[in-house]
DNA sequence: TATCAATTACGTATTAATACTTAATTTAAA
DNA sequence: TTTAAATTAAGTATTAATACGTAATTGATA
């Protein structure tokens, strides 16, 4: 049985390319191609005789991109395959992409048969990133985390260290010539900043960073 | 240069044959023997012309037992070598005698060798003491040692559990079905034990146990 | 069955910590 | 050189923890 494919790319070049090649194969039926995804939205909504099987996307598109008509289609269906080209590799829009289920994305420059393989995979349920997406996806996810990761300041070490030797709030502002209201402040902002809640919460984070033994 | 020895002991039996012993020692020179540590303090008080190299005491005497005397004996002078026997291998008596700078310890059932070579050792400026001795000091030591090793109960190890895994002692008592005052005794009672400060070195033993992670 | 360790509990007072807000000054970075 | 981050500081209110003392039960064990 043939496969019902969807093609939305405000680029006609791209647009014929990409026919052409599908045409070479016998078992792909072009549906419907559109301009932007606005015109994929109404297609699917009002169709509702032929299965669709693929929505093939460009990212950039007037009036609704690739990355809204991804999320919608997603939304309302959960037949429907997407795929995705692009021009260009946005960490942003990968993630995006990926966040909302994407089936599978595509640089605009990537040859004839990885086009081919990419459909053939994702019809056949699996999910297609080249290995370059895959890792720019990855660096990207890496970077958030360090960006999440908590990072301590010379003076919350030093604060936080001097708690988890047992000394209390007053002992450590008189250990480092500070007023006890400010090493109260750290204190409190150590508890919100490390997500603990108490005491305890600090000094296993001291522990486990080897500020004290 | 001959070395000066006094014996004591109540023992007429024992201190012979420990005379006799000595008697086949041409550089052993007997300057007194008594019958209890009494009479050892009295002659030594006295005596400031000869110098005296070596005590040898037994433990169980009448009014001025061999404990004593050895601790006065180290109080009073520092070149005075003093040598208990005893019939028994009290630890109690050993540690006290050995935390009293004794300089060796025999049973008095060793043989002439053993107590030759004691005296010739201690004379040398080293101490002496039989393996057996030295086994029973040690064992002593370290069973001594468990004691002060602090063990903590099921309940104990409960409570500092959940004080390190950041819960307030109401919650704690809530969780254990108890009342907050007995969770404050155990807070109270952990400090005191642990020999901590507050929650910060709770959490720290907790965590060196394994109890939290 | 007497005794000790363990568990449980209460009371009062004091001190320390936490919650919440705000902000001046200094330093580093864009 | 403006912005952002770090350091410093204060005030008020509430809650939690610590200090110190005391003691009734329960359970094990000698």
């Amino acid at each position: 049985m043939k496969h019902n494919l969807i093609i939305a790319d405000d680029h006609k070049m791209f647009l014929d390319g990409l026919l052409s090649i599908l045409k070479t194969e016998s078992n792909y039926n072009i549906l419907f191609t559109a301009k932007h995804g606005g015109h994929v939205q109404k297609y699917i909504t009002i169709n509702t005789e032929e299965k669709i099987d693929l929505v093939i996307t460009d990212v950039t598109m007037p009036e609704v991109d690739g990355i809204t008509l991804n999320k919608w289609i997603k939304k309302a269906s959960n037949s429907i395959k997407t795929l995705v080209v692009s021009m260009h590799n946005s960490p942003e829009i990968i993630d995006d992409l990926i966040e909302n289920n994407v089936d599978g994305y595509l640089q605009k420059n990537a040859q004839k048969e990885e086009f081919l393989k990419a459909i053939e995979t994702i019809l056949s349920g699996e999910k297609y990133f080249s290995k370059e997406i895959k890792d720019i996806y990855l660096q990207n996810k890496f970077e958030k985390n360090k960006e999440k990761e908590i990072k301590l300041t010379k003076r919350e070490v030093e604060v936080i260290s001097l708690i988890a030797e047992e000394f209390t709030t007053q002992e450590i502002a008189d250990k480092l010539f500070l007023s006890k209201h400010t090493i109260e402040s750290y204190r409190k902002n150590l508890i919100t900043k490390l997500n603990v809640r108490n005491l305890a919460g600090l000094t296993k984070y001291a522990i486990k960073k080897g500020y004290v033994s």
